[in-house]
DNA sequence: TAAATTACTCTATCTGTCAAAGTAATTTTT
DNA sequence: AAAAATTACTTTGACAGATAGAGTAATTTA
């Protein structure tokens, strides 16, 4: 399993991913997540809302209430155009950090 | 800049990787990894020390004090076989956790 | 001998992830 | 219709790693 700290600062451009491609809501995220990774990630509940709340302070999305439902109320979330500069910014960091990493962990394995 | 959520987790893994080349004192390391990622990644000190301390409690590093000395006495560190082996697991967890990244954060920038 | 340099330590704070327990709304079962 | 199951979101509190900042220690240089 994928050790939290590995994963973390990454899981805001995960999200903000998804949330471009349309607009979503929280269990459908992290149901997306999961078959995407092939379950090799699974976001936990507590932090897929805490990332939310994390993103809508800062006005990378916004939310709004479904008409659709199986159940209680959907949350969906949409990106703005701030969220969208700032996935691309992190786009171009996460080339950075791959080269910095790769420096480090690449190469033959030690005896 | 790199941000200290998208380093950590790594530093582990940076760190051993210095001292599987060779035994190396703290300001040595810092030095080296300031060189090889061309100032583009710094390691503060208060982490440094934290990461030293961490991989001793481990048992993934031992240390011992230096002879020569420009000041005052240095600690010296060294893998341990503990240490190579983690390191070793190190390499391909950063594997698998590029492609997943890369699932989210590749191809084209979005407007 | 005072200042500069090299090197390591300690404490306190901040942030992101997460477990656990709870709330809310709708559908299915009995 | 009431109870149970399912879908979905919220809140609280804990924990660990990174870091600022201040301090300590030992040696060399001015």
């Amino acid at each position: 399993m994928i050790s939290s700290d590995i994963i973390r600062g990454h899981l805001d451009s995960i999200i903000l991913k998804l949330i471009i491609e349309k607009d979503r809501y929280g269990y459908e995220i992290s149901n997306e997540i999961s078959t995407r990774t092939n379950n090799r990630f699974q976001i936990k509940e507590a932090t897929l809302y805490a990332v939310f709340h994390r993103l809508e302070n800062k006005e990378l999305i916004e939310s709004y209430i479904g008409d659709v439902t199986h159940g209680r109320k959907r949350k969906y979330y949409k990106i703005t155009s701030l969220g969208k500069a700032y996935y691309n910014e992190k786009i171009k960091e996460w080339q950075i950090i791959k080269e910095i990493i790769n420096l480090f962990l690449e190469g033959s394995e030690n005896e």
